[in-house]
DNA sequence: GTCTATACATCGATAGAC
DNA sequence: GTCTATCGATGTATAGAC
């Protein structure tokens, strides 16, 4: 996954998508979201199809293969977190402190991830059943990926805000899990992603005890 | 999956398993390992057959069918789980606090969870991947056993150790998320379960922030 | 109890009509 | 571009010998 293939295509320049980018784009879709649903190994490409309403020899035109597609549902899966995240720190004011920031890329990674987005809960539900070689791959991609969160906390560091027994390299991960394993138990309702969000943040830097 | 199916079969009143259970529990054992590494979707009864060094057709003498050998599989990890966690706050002083008994409870669950006990981690990793009927019943059980967490966090509540703006039921789901997702990125090597377990309790109660 | 052989269903992928 | 028909591979489960 080079820059060049994250690249949009300019829509703006492209009014009219052609019949086959519009198949296309509907039987992604639909994939995402069977995969969300029924995990990679359970779907089949009958139930794409159906949900993409066409059949599934059809498929055969726009995707070489049940992998390549789900390789694209991936691809997708991480611009738009990455997107997401960078998006939502770049939205603060130019002077904002570290703090800020990383409270801003777990709203923005907590909001694409708990915002229903079937692309991007699909990629956390089905990542470790996808094919070996594809597996490899996107661990590279998602690696990358974790430079921005690997910035973020070295800097807070430097600013001599983290505790001298924490290790940065772990609670990294362990933040990234809990937001990720929340699709696993998060039901809207009750409370919002920004306010699952609000909580992440608090234990992640305050902890749950009261100060006295 | 009823009551009587989970009874334990006093085990120390039968010094001679009889070859039939010994076979099942070869079985069980390779399933825990094939579910782990393949997901559940993509385990063969041929796969489960080979490394229980016995045939693909041997395994229906055993077990009434492949839902039959995962559903146990849940069962034993969610007995381990519970009692590693049970016996981790039961090896404190009686008068232990509440904040020790609650960092004792994640100390014997990620040591579970990271120990590379093969039925544990088969649990984590396939857990969505199995029948919905299958699905529904382990919901319920993972439910009761989240009771000890929240009967813990209730009392550190109650007296008066946590925060006003934190939520407690989703500060739980979030601290059992991070170490169960613990699991996708943990290798043996830099740091044990143990110290995993100390970043866990130190970010849960205290945060990464340096009190100055 | 464990084996071999096989029935039966399912699914990814291809071929070829339109 | 999209359809229908079908091949070939694979995998669960069963039958029956030993």
């Amino acid at each position: 996954m080079n820059e060049a293939s994250l690249k949009i295509q300019a829509p703006a320049l492209k009014q009219k998508p052609t019949k086959a980018e519009v198949t296309r784009g509907r039987i992604l879709d639909a994939a995402a979201l069977v995969f969300r649903q029924k995990g990679y190994a359970l779907t089949r490409l009958s139930d794409i199809a159906k949900r993409a309403k066409t059949q599934t020899g059809s498929i055969y035109y726009h995707f070489e293969s049940r992998e390549a597609i789900v390789a694209e549902v991936l691809r997708i899966a991480n611009e738009r977190t990455q997107n997401h995240v960078s998006d939502a720190i770049a939205s603060l004011p130019a002077d904002a402190s570290v703090h800020d920031r990383i409270v801003a890329a777990i709203h923005g990674h907590l909001k694409i991830v708990l915002s229903g987005d079937q692309y991007t809960s699909a990629h956390i539900r089905i990542f470790d059943q996808i094919p070996d070689k594809l597996r490899q791959h996107f661990l590279k991609v998602l690696d990358e990926s974790g430079q921005i969160w690997r910035l973020l906390l070295e800097e807070f560091k430097a600013e001599g805000h983290v505790r001298d027994d924490i290790d940065l390299s772990v609670v990294r991960l362990l933040l990234i899990g809990m937001m990720n394993w929340s699709v696993e138990w998060y039901r809207a309702g009750r409370l919002t992603p920004d306010q699952i969000a609000d909580q992440v943040a608090l234990m992640f830097f305050e902890g749950i005890t009261r100060k006295s």
